[in-house]
RNA sequence: GCCCUGGUAGUAUAGUCCGGCCUAGUAUGUUCGGCUGUCACCCGAAAGAUCCCGGGUCCAAAUCCCGGCCAGGGCGCCA
């Protein structure tokens, strides 16, 4: 087997850092070389950060020259030095190269990184090296992991909905089809219908699942499949949920500041904690604000995107809930208001001028859903399987979902959502 | 699907308006040479570009025109 020999006692660079003067191995990636003749400096990182190997035995050198990103594994003692910027630098009694890499490098994974998105993006397994990459996923899969523990903590199981999907008629975005044996069958548009079968009987369930979108939209706010971070909880109306949604984001919010200062460096990025409550804007008062400010909308239009980004720069908030929407602008199963059947308990939550998350108390009467069904023109005949779960002692119950990749954007403070996915999947894009 | 802008060595860009001096400039990377402590090391040299694709105008096209593809931005669409 090639260069395995390392692989059974080598030690991670952060922790080679605290270990001085051990005889130890290290291994990674070159990051650069300072070639000084009588004397040359490696600089490698693995998974826990960079060292400096300081190489004053030239004989050591591997005869054939070291390029970026050859993989590497080196044997030695970290010492404090007064001399090298970091403080530590670690002396080598012997280099061995793992792996070579093709010179010169398709993308720039520098720190000053010039590669445009595009090339980033076809060479993702690279740049995923790139620093300003690497603290944008760590901080993703931090947002993912607390997520996850909050909610696990606070009682709520996690469910695992479907991907693939039988009907099509939940209405609104195309989905994209595929073949199923002798049937045809849909990528899953959204957990909804799972997250309410399990909510109605284990209570408070979450998922983090990813949804498709056969849109054929080309922003930089919109992906043709994310993951969404959801939950459903019975006995809770939108109030119940908003609340549940402020307090599990500004959790996650404070977890990336505390945990990941060195991440939001790396990005330039000042995170401001949101405070608690988040005000609640209602719909009505979003127009009327709009129309003071002399725009032109009437009571039922949705937002332009103009009048959206307005809109936030009058609220003035980092977040706040647009709450009590039209009936119209919103999903069928959204519950109504019992003295105005034109308003739903649904809401979306604007965090650093995007939405990121939307959410409704859902309709658990089967006659009322039928009836709300029948109004938005749909025929509910179609519906009939996911109506009848509600026949047998539904309670009631909300939800809401969060987009992972739009979240992780305001976070990172990065406009385009391809920055924010591993491997984005657009209107073009299926490679990587 | 619409509007605007762009596509030039591995990467990122200058040049394009106003066609010829572009035999396509620069930075970085790559290769080679030099240099005991650098830290985006430095110094010197070399290689590296059918100027996105197809057509057109012209004595002459990276440059102007038309079509296509792709990218970025704006919008639409997104129960």
């Amino acid at each position: 087997m090639h260069g395995v020999s390392f692989m059974f006692d080598r030690v991670y660079i952060e922790e080679a850092k605290k270990r001085l003067g051990k005889q130890l191995t290290i291994a990674g990636w070159v990051i650069r070389t300072r070639d000084l003749a009588k004397i040359k400096f490696i600089v490698m990182r693995d998974m826990t950060g960079e060292i400096q190997v300081t190489v004053k035995n030239l004989d050591l050198f591997p005869k054939e020259g070291l390029g970026r990103e050859d993989v590497i594994a080196v044997t030695g003692k970290t010492a404090q030095s007064k001399i090298a910027n970091a403080g530590v630098e670690f002396f080598p009694d012997r280099i061995e190269v793992v792996n070579k890499s093709r010179q010169p490098l398709p993308v720039d994974i520098a720190e000053t990184s010039q590669s445009e998105l595009e090339t980033r993006l076809n060479w993702r397994f690279l740049d995923f090296r790139a620093p300003q990459t690497r603290a944008i996923f760590t901080i993703q899969n931090r947002l993912l992991s607390t997520f996850r523990r909050w909610l696990t903590d606070n009682g709520y199981v996690e469910i695992q909905p479907p991907c693939i999907i039988a009907s099509a008629s939940e209405g609104g975005a195309d989905l994209f089809e595929l073949p199923y044996f002798e049937k045809k069958a849909f990528l899953a548009q959204s957990p909804q219908l799972y997250k309410q079968m399990c909510a109605i009987s284990f209570e408070k369930v979450f998922t983090v699942t990813p949804i498709w979108r056969a849109e054929k939209f080309n922003t930089p706010t919109h992906l043709n499949e994310v993951r969404q971070m959801d939950i459903e909880q019975a006995f809770a109306d939108d109030e119940a949920v908003m609340k549940v949604l402020e307090k599990v984001l500004v959790h996650m919010l404070r977890d990336i500041k505390d945990h990941c200062p060195e991440e939001l460096k790396t990005l330039s990025r000042e995170l401001v904690l949101p405070e608690l409550p988040f005000r609640r804007i209602t719909y009505i008062e979003a127009v009327e604000t709009l129309q003071k400010a002399g725009e032109q909308i009437n009571w039922g239009d949705d937002f332009t995107k103009p009048q959206e980004k307005k809109l936030m720069e009058l609220v003035g908030q980092q977040a706040f809930f647009l709450k009590d929407w039209p009936a119209a602008q919103k999903a069928f199963y959204s519950m109504p208001y019992d003295d105005n059947s034109e308003v739903v308990h649904a809401f979306d939550c604007i965090y650093g001028g995007i939405e990121i998350c939307s959410g409704t108390q859902r309709i658990h009467i089967p006659e009322l859903l039928r009836e709300r069904i029948s109004k938005k023109g749909l025929n509910p005949e179609n519906f009939e399987s996911y109506i009848e779960a509600f026949a047998y002692g539904a309670p009631p119950h909300a939800g809401w979902s969060i987009g992972l990749e739009r979240l992780t954007m305001t976070v990172t403070g990065k406009d385009n959502i391809r920055e924010c996915c591993m491997f984005p999947r657009d209107r073009e894009r299926l490679i990587p």
